[in-house]
Parts: C-alpha cells; sequence; structure tokens
DNA sequence: CTCGCCTATGACAGCGCTGTCATTACTTGA
DNA sequence: TCAAGTAATGACAGCGCTGTCATAGGCGAG
C-alpha cells in the first residue's frame, strides 16, 4: 500500500449541484427538501445533476444549519434481549428509507443510565424520540417533557404519557395467563421472574391480582430474583421453587426464556408437562410453538411496537398528527398443549 | 441556581464558556479535546465553568468544522439474529463513555442493501467503520478501500482485510464439530444448515471437507436453505432429512436454533439422543448447557469480536496503532452430552 | 545578553447548509 | 385597468465549532 495522499476530493456540495444546473444554492436545498416549491422542470434538471456528481447532503451542516437533527433517539434497556431485539427490527424497518438515521441507547436496566444517554441525545437536538417505558427518573420525566421535539414512550400502556405511546397493559396481560391456568384446574400457580424490572413487576403484579382473587395466592410460589433472565436460571428457579414449595402444579414465567428452563428442568425431574406440572411463558418467542411439548404463552406484538411508534414519530415530523397519540395493541393468550389438562 | 432558564433558551456555547473563564473560545475547545495543550490551573478553571453552565459540545458542528464526525458506523446483516446482539453488545460496552456514537446499519443479508449502507454511512465522514465479514460487493469494496477512516472486518478470519480483522475461522470451526462426531464414531453425519450466507457456506465447507476426508460424506444427508434460520425451520428440515436419508445418525446444524428445533422433533419422534442420534450445535447459545439433554456446541466468542473490533478502532483513532491489526479468536468446541456415544 | 525554540494562547476564516427576507415575473378580480 | 396577490427564485448571514497561522512570553545555549 503506497501512502501517497489519497486525492481526498473536496465532497461535492449543494453549491456543485447548483453550479452545474445554473441555479442557486439554495434552489437545490429546496428542490431536496420541498419539491413543491421548486418549479418542475427545473427540479427534473436537478435531480439529474445530483445524480450525475453524485451528491449525498452532509447530515452535520443541515443539523448545524436547521438546529435539528435528522437523528431518532432511541433508548431501550437491552440489546440481547428478544423482546428489544425484536421492536429495533420493527423500528428500523420503517426509518429505513426515510430521511432519519436512528440512534440507539442501550440503558441497561438502570434509570440513572437512561437519563445520561438523554442528555446525550438531547445535545443532538434529535428530530424525535423513542423512549422504553414511563419509568424515567424526575430528571429524566422533566428532559423529556422540554425535549422539544416528538416522543413516543413504547412497551406499555398508561402512566401519564410525556407526548405519544404504543404498547400494551402487562398486568393485564399476566393476569388473563393466570385465569387460564386457573381456568383449567391448576390450583397452585406460581409465578418465577427474573429481572423485574417495572414491567416485570407489573406482570408480577397481574398474576398476584388473579391468583388473590381465586384464592390460590402464596407467597410462597413466587420466586423472582433481579439476575438477568436466561435459559438456565429458569432452570435454576423451578428447582429452587419445586424445594420451596412442592405443591406447585403450575408456573406462570414472566418470558420465555425462564420457561424454556422450567421445560427443561422439570424433564430432567421426570415431571410431566401438562399432566404433573402447567406451563405459561411469556411474550411467545418463535421456539414455543416448536418445543415439545409446545408451551403456552402470552403473545405480544413487539415488532408493531416499533414499527407503529415509529410512525407515529414519523406523522408528526411530517407536520400531521397521528391517528391515535396512545396506542394499546394488546395481546394475546396463546395457549397450547403445556397447560391443557 | 438562580439562572432563570428562558423558554426558547439559546443552547450553551463554547463562546459562553470562554466568556464566563475569560479566555478565547478556541482555549476552551482545545482545553476539552487536547487537556494537554492547555496549562493546568486554566483547564481546571475551564472544567469548572463547563460544569456550571451545563456545557455539552454540539457535535454536529464539531463534525462540520473538523470534516469528521465522531459517528462509528456498525453494519450487520441482523438485528434479531443472536449471534449479532452478542457482537453489538460488545460494540456498545466497549463504545459507550467514548466520544464516538455508534451508527447502526441492518444489511439484511444483502450485499446491494450493504452497499447502500455504507454510503450513507461515508456521507457523514465516519471516524470508523466496522462491518461484517469480507464478502462485500466489489462497489462496496472499493468505498470501504477509500473510505479515510479505520476499518474492522469483524466475525471471519482470512479473505484479503481491507484494513483490520477480527473473527474466528468458520471453516475450521464446522470442520473440528464434525470431526469430533465421527470420532464419536457416527458414521453417517449430516448437515442442516439455514440462511446460507457466507459463512454458513463455509461452516458447510468444513463439514464437507471433514466428512469426506473420513469418507462418510454423502449429499443426502446435507439440507440446506436460504430460509432464515429459527426454531421451527430446524425442527422442519430434520424431518425432511429423515424422510430423505433415515441412516443419518447425527446432525451438525449450521447454529444453535436450529439446533433446537432438531432436538425437540427428536423427543417428537422418539430417536433418543445421543443414543440414536448425536447432535451439535454452532455458537454454543447460553441454552444449549441447559437443555434435555445438554447439547454440544461449538463456542464463538461473539461479544469480544464486538470488543476488540471496537478496541482495535479506537486505539487507531487515538493515534496508536493496535497490537495486532488481524485477530483470530479461535473458537472452542463444547462436548456435551448429546454427541457422546 | 541575544538568538532560536518551545509553550500557551488568540484571531480568523470557513466547514455546508438553511432561515429569513427580498426580488422578480406572473396572475387575478372587480 | 391596476392594486394585490402568488409562485419561483435569489442574497445574505449565520449555525457552533475547529484548522491554520500568528503572537507573546520564557528559557537554555552560545
Amino acid at each position: 500500500m503506497t501512502d501517497d495522499v489519497p486525492p481526498h476530493s473536496r465532497r461535492t456540495t449543494l453549491a456543485d449541484v447548483a453550479a452545474r444546473v445554473g441555479v442557486s444554492a439554495i434552489t437545490v436545498s429546496r428542490a431536496l427538501r420541498r419539491p413543491d416549491m421548486v418549479s418542475e422542470p427545473l427540479r427534473k434538471r436537478i435531480a439529474e445533476a445530483v445524480g450525475e456528481l453524485g451528491y449525498v447532503p452532509d447530515p452535520a451542516a443541515r443539523a448545524l444549519a436547521s438546529r435539528r437533527s435528522n437523528v431518532i433517539g432511541v433508548i431501550i434497556p437491552s440489546i440481547t434481549n428478544n423482546v428489544f431485539s425484536d421492536v429495533l427490527t420493527g423500528i428500523y424497518d420503517t426509518l429505513e428509507g426515510t430521511a432519519y438515521d436512528i440512534q440507539l441507547g442501550n440503558s441497561r436496566y438502570n434509570a440513572a443510565k437512561e437519563e445520561a444517554l438523554l442528555r446525550v441525545f438531547l445535545s443532538q437536538r434529535p428530530a424525535g424520540l423513542i423512549v422504553t417505558g414511563f419509568d424515567q427518573s424526575p430528571a429524566a420525566r422533566r428532559l423529556l417533557e422540554t425535549a422539544g421535539c416528538p416522543i413516543v414512550q413504547i412497551m406499555e400502556t398508561g402512566g401519564n404519557p410525556v407526548d405519544m405511546m404504543v404498547g400494551f397493559s402487562h398486568f393485564d396481560a399476566a393476569g388473563a395467563a393466570t385465569r387460564h391456568l386457573i381456568a383449567q384446574g391448576y390450583r397452585a400457580p406460581a409465578f418465577i421472574g427474573a429481572r423485574m424490572d417495572p414491567r416485570s413487576q407489573r406482570r408480577f403484579q397481574g398474576y398476584r391480582a388473579a391468583t388473590t382473587e381465586a384464592g390460590v395466592f402464596s407467597e410462597a410460589r413466587v420466586l423472582t430474583t433481579a439476575d438477568p433472565s436466561n435459559v438456565s436460571l429458569g432452570a435454576r428457579l423451578f428447582a429452587e421453587l419445586l424445594a420451596r414449595a412442592p405443591e406447585t402444579d403450575a408456573v406462570l414465567c414472566n418470558n420465555d426464556d425462564l420457561a424454556l428452563g422450567v421445560l427443561f428442568e422439570a424433564r430432567r425431574q421426570g415431571m410431566e408437562i401438562p399432566g404433573r406440572l402447567g406451563l405459561c411463558g411469556f411474550n411467545d418467542l418463535e421456539m414455543m410453538a416448536c418445543a415439545e411439548p409446545p408451551v403456552s404463552s402470552v403473545r405480544t406484538f413487539r415488532q408493531q411496537m416499533g414499527q407503529q411508534g415509529s410512525e407515529m414519530l414519523l406523522a408528526r415530523l411530517n407536520g400531521q398528527e397521528p391517528e391515535q397519540r396512545l396506542v394499546n395493541l394488546g395481546y394475546e393468550l396463546i395457549v397450547r398443549q403445556s397447560t391443557l389438562r
């Protein structure tokens, strides 16, 4: 590799395109951003020149001049969690091809970190913001309220939205799953939860309300941890649960990873599902349908959350109002063999 | 805290900080970027003023003036694939807290899309670039070569690196797994692969070379599809494989999702693992250790790939040279019950 | 002492774009 | 017919920062 200074050609600017067409730079700028303000033939000639010169606008210059970047900030609590990678996919799919870039922040289930990310994002004057849930720190909440850009809170409903919101009720969803177990005749349904972030807490509350209502709630059958969720943890927690509450005849898991761990551990212990143990997961990841036996779960619409959230943002950024500011995507209880007695 | 903030407060600029301290803006800029160029006491006073005023640099202005953004572009072929979310985690963990922002692009296993993303990224004059593999389109390859910023290719070794590289040999890893199956006495090991992107192809080649060498290769025992991988697909492919090649006594799966599907399907069909069927996955996702029976897999160092790649980039961006430009992270065959006869 | 050199700081221009206001050439209604 | 629009384009001044070069002292060698 010869180290001759690369011909670091000056980048093609608006002015270059303008000179080529014989108009002023500002007209080219308008042809690109507000085509309706430029006459048809001129617009075509400009488009041609843009193509020939391979002109690409400089987002930094644009951001500086307009005091508004094309960045949409997205803050999620985890990248590896399947739930959020599905949400992200929805967001990327929707925002791709628009003028907006995504800036992803990982809050690691930590409100202080979320607040810090928010500050960083806001320093870029983002076009919009997508944040997870409504359990921001008070300071973060204030930052959101004065952000001066459209904001979508995803993953939940309720909680006095800052601006727009799309999600579902974790309380209701977990309640529905619990009532299903009870309706199947399980009299000692347990709850296994990991991570126990705010949404997990609300799922637990849904379980608690439903079991209490049916008179089958017992502290002994609740096993939660702040540790991050994974399959092995599900297996370990289930073993612990059995030791502590051997009467357990069903388990509602906070998510499908845990449920898969329970499935494996139950098999190791020779417990039949659903005969000896009912098992229900949460989120309905693809694998649940294919497991042996297939595992019941609460389907959540993760990709749609990302998609709709992004669409709401885009509507606002286009100066329209989204059809609804608050969207409840609901959930769907998917009953499979693992909970059929 | 008497400074009442007007509703549309002008953003705090370098000049504001400079005025407060009684120096010029450029000195403040230097105190922030090249502290060694500013005298100790002045540096301290500036730091104080920055704190008091809550000054945050404007990345757009910085990018415009320096002709270099603080964006590190990352292009991966999938967001949902566990493999890449692990890699991403490594990248985010490492780059977090540095001056750099990550811009994520999803190429969807599509070279044309990758090329398009590259163009978008390059228009922002990124500080650095992390791309997946070395199977770029010729045009993309040229873009990379003339990008004028440090570049790391991750996930693989070999292939005439553009600049820096960190990964492992998919060929070798799959070969090692295959030889293990053969060493265990399996005489009819099959290969199941989905997606079949370049890395999957190389894994298949590793399997093919090892089986051929041992004289146990058979076209009939190779079942691949371009469809995206998932657990159900693994189950379906395995069922199809059995119908076509009932003599199959072991399966090497292109990844662990497929392997999990095989595990479930084998159970459904009453085939004992490892007695009747040996099973080996690829990547060693956390769940493999916990499955029943535990499933052998080839461990890959996904998070480390992201981390090391980022560190190499950072070294370059700090004007140093990374210890090695080409890093082979290797792999580790994890033998568990599913392949023990 | 001087000269040259190094360190710490400043002045200035301009990165590529857009907001704002101005200008020109047409319409149009009564 | 003409005042009063409307549509299409342009001039200009920055946005907030950094690259570059200039400047002011301080210091050791000759």
